[in-house]
Parts: structure tokens; C-alpha cells; sequence
DNA sequence: AGTGTTTTTGCAGGTTTTTGCTGATTCACC
DNA sequence: GGTGAATCAGCAAAAACCTGCAAAAACACT
């Protein structure tokens, strides 16, 4: 492998994890601790990285503003949402994902090298995945929603039919207690009601400000999910009411 | 084999795998490592690659457009390709297109408000699709090939037993006039196995310095394909083997 | 065809870069 | 202050690199 090609290596998991180990890279990169030192002070060196005792930090100096720029609070929320279902996918599982950020920075909290087998209707998820060269990538072929970049119809559903996941984490936008899940838009409500037909586990994710809305579309009663997250504190927060429906939150 | 045959494979294999060895492709050259240095240095000195100890690597110097411009003769003879293929793309027809460099251009060649169906197994073709508003998208499910970016397998080629294409614009490496159509990787050449079976056209793209080449994986006779495609003049290039076989020249 | 010139290519050396290892040293943490 | 992990310095082997050169090929011109 090519000098440059481990930095760009290093700076990726960097970027995602915000930290690297020394040992962790000198695995993931088959070569020494020395080399991976080498690398981290070079890296270093040219202000890429702040080397520390065991391995290295993200350095915090202006361009890191750049990026937090970029992020509206609603985005800072969803990180937070992502990270905490990250850490719900377990090595080697089959974890079954739709569409949209959320999903999308799930994967991206995940170490490059992680192993599992992921369906996917989305394809933004699985391009992100296509950098993961242990991940087993099932696209969900079907009618191409332009606009949300996910199949959705006939072909998903009949696809998912012939599927079993361990974890489905499914992105909604509305959460009620008394309604449940619900969408806008019919094709979708459709598309996630097969994937909950096909996992053993359903996590749903939705941001604190849509807990307690409803759509028109209805996806499933509460009671299907097994848990919610939500990028507030699990406890405290006004949601006894799902809590007290059997629903674990995170 | 010509300096500049030599040059060409070497921007391809630069822009496939983002990064070259000189020892692998001293091997698939079959020159010495000495060549190839002095090709990758001259490459280098022309700015078409960035040289670095032990290879190459892409130089991404600022933006894209840059790169249309002043670019290698291998991707102009890919945009030639592809401004070809985008003519025989019909208004309101079925086409059914795989993945590669050069389909993805044949769409970019359409207008964006252009309406036809389009079946693809590519990601970066279905992306690149959704900001075609009048497109239909149909995306052909299956396990994801992460490194060429398209899905292959049995769930592919169910889906495209059950369907029908107009024409099936399909980007091959070796085109022979006695071996036919043929492929390095077995999913991919099974994989457009049955897509020629589901299409009523085939016409098929190939660099000029691919044609007279052979893989070890066949994918069809040359009687099976319709239409060859090239960047070169479809008159007096050597070509009239093929077009004694039946096929067209374009 | 013949001859001189240029280009290309591989090879023999010597040089530089890279990388893993050893042993000494420093650091984090209890 | 002790202990194990991380680091550092220096070394040696391997890989990559460079220079110069000569043979071969391509070319130009008579």
C-alpha cells in the first residue's frame, strides 16, 4: 500500500471517529506501530492531525469551523440520534436501513472496517457503504423515488417478503402515541411496513420535534417498535406515554 | 506495445483505482519497472498523474472541470462514446444500461427534462438519473459489487428475466471478432448475459484499444450484439472484421 | 537498400526511502 | 514510586529510485 494511501485512510477515520488508536490503525493497515506512528507524525506535521499519546485527535484549528458551520442544530441532533444507534449494530448482524440522514451518518459512526451484511433501499446509504470493504451490501431494487434517492413499490416489498433481518433502523418522521408511525407519503408508509414484516428488532429514529406529530399515511402502531431514539436524554423528557406502551427509549 | 497504448491503460487503471503500483503495472504492461517509472514520470510532468514513491496516485487539483478539459485521449475517447450512444437513446423508449465510466456520460449527453425508462444495476447511473425529472428509474436489486459500484448475482438476473428492454446500451472490456464479447470478472459477464437476453437491441461500447482483446470470462458471440460503438471514425480502422460478422460500426 | 540519428528500453551500479526491529526511555495511571 | 504500554533513536534489510550506458528499434535522409 502507498504512503498517501494509509493517510488518506488515517484522515478518514479521523474525520469519522474523531480519534484514532495507534494499535487499532497499525491492524486495520497491516503494518507496524512505527509505521503508523511515522505516519500519524507526518500527518501531524503538516497540521492534519494533533498527535496524542496512543494515537491521534482531530485538530481543532479553523477549517473544523468550516464544518461545524455547515451544521444546523436540527443536523447536530440527527448526529446525535446516529451515534446512538450505531452503537445498537452489532458485528456481523443483518441490519436492514431506508432512506435518509440519519441512516446515512449511522453508518458513517461506524469503524470502516466493521463487519455485517446491510439491506438497503437507499442509495445514498449503500454508495456510503461501497467504502466499507467488509460490509455485504443487498440493494433493494425497485422504482427509483428521484426525489428521496430510495426504491420504493411493488418490487421492494416483494423483495423484503423474501428477506429476515436482526435490526431494522427506520428513519420516521412522525411518532405518536395513540397513532404510532406515519409518513406523508403512501409509497413510503407502504415500503416501511414490509421492512418491519421482516426484522425481528425495529428501531426507530426520529428527532425530539417530531415526537407527537402524525401524518396521513399510518406505518404501525407503537407497540411494533421495539425502540425509539431521539437525541434527548432517554429519561426526563415527556415520553412516559411511549415508554408505558412497551417501547424502550434511547 | 506503443508508449502511448501504454500511457492510456495506465490513466485508466489511475482512474478506476484512484492509485497505481509501478511493480503491478510493470507486470500488467510486461515492461520493466524502469518503463514504467519513466512513463509515470512523463504522465506526472504533463500533469495527467501525481507521482509518489512506490506508484501513482490521481492528482485532484482543484475542481473537475479542470480535468474535462485538459483531458487524457482515453476520456475524450470515452465522452466520443458516449455522445454517439446518448443519439441512439430514444425519447419515451426502454433502455436498459450497466454500469462504467461511459454510460454514466451517455446520460450527462441527454437533456435534462429527456423522458425514457431506464433499468440499471449501476449506482452512480440511478444517481445521477434522479435529476432527471421525467426519467423512470427502475433500480435492479441485489448484492453490491463495492468495487465496481453496481449490484450482480441471482437477484439481478431474476429481476431482469422479468423484464424487457428496447435497447440495452452495455460498456465491455474486450471486444474479439472471433471470441466475442468477454469480461474478467464471472458476475459481470453473467450479469450481462442476461441482460442481452432482455433486450431487443444490444449495442455495445468499447474503447478502441480494447477491441482486438480477449477476458477469461465470454459473455456473448459477436453476432449477439447489434451495434459496436468506438471513439474512432466507423470507416477504415480496422474494424471491417467485425462488420463482416453482422455487426454494425458506429 | 544504406547510413547516420534519435528514441526507446532494459540493465548494472550506487543512492535514497521506507519499514520493521531492538533496546532504551518516557508516559499514563494506579 | 512501580508497571505496562507507548514512544523514540538508531540500525539494517528491502524496496524503490536514479544515473549512465549500450543494444535495439524506429526514423530520416540519401
Amino acid at each position: 500500500m502507498l504512503k498517501e494511501e494509509r493517510h488518506n485512510i488515517i484522515l478518514t477515520e479521523i474525520k469519522t471517529h474523531r480519534r484514532v488508536y495507534s494499535t487499532a490503525l497499525s491492524k486495520l493497515l497491516d503494518v507496524s506501530e512505527d509505521t503508523v506512528r511515522r505516519d500519524l507524525h507526518e500527518l501531524a506535521r503538516t497540521g492534519h492531525v494533533r498527535k496524542v499519546h496512543g494515537g491521534a485527535m482531530v485538530n481543532n484549528n479553523g477549517n473544523h469551523l468550516l464544518e461545524q458551520k455547515s451544521f444546523s442544530p436540527e443536523d447536530t441532533g440527527r448526529m446525535r440520534i446516529a451515534e446512538k444507534a450505531s452503537q445498537c449494530v452489532l458485528p456481523n448482524s443483518v441490519i436492514l436501513m431506508d432512506g435518509g440522514l440519519i441512516n446515512l451518518k449511522v453508518v458513517e459512526f461506524l469503524p470502516t472496517d466493521f463487519a455485517a451484511t446491510i439491506f438497503t433501499n437507499s442509495l445514498q446509504v449503500a454508495t456510503k457503504l461501497t467504502d466499507y470493504p467488509q460490509m455485504e451490501t443487498i440493494l433493494l431494487g425497485g422504482r427509483l423515488s428521484h426525489l428521496h434517492r430510495i426504491t420504493t413499490g411493488m418490487d421492494v416489498i416483494q423483495s423484503l417478503a423474501e428477506i429476515h433481518a436482526d435490526l431494522c433502523l427506520m428513519e420516521v418522521t412522525s411518532v405518536h402515541d395513540e397513532v404510532g408511525l406515519s409518513e406523508n407519503d403512501k409509497d413510503i408508509a407502504n415500503t416501511k411496513k414490509a421492512m418491519i414484516r421482516s426484522s425481528s428488532q425495529v428501531t426507530a429514529m426520529c428527532t425530539y420535534d417530531h415526537i407527537g406529530t402524525m401524518q396521513p399515511f399510518r406505518v404501525c402502531p407503537i407497540n411494533a417498535v421495539h425502540s425509539i431514539i431521539t437525541e434527548s436524554e432517554p429519561k426526563g423528557n415527556g415520553l412516559e406515554s411511549l415508554a408505558s406502551k412497551g417501547v424502550r427509549i434511547l
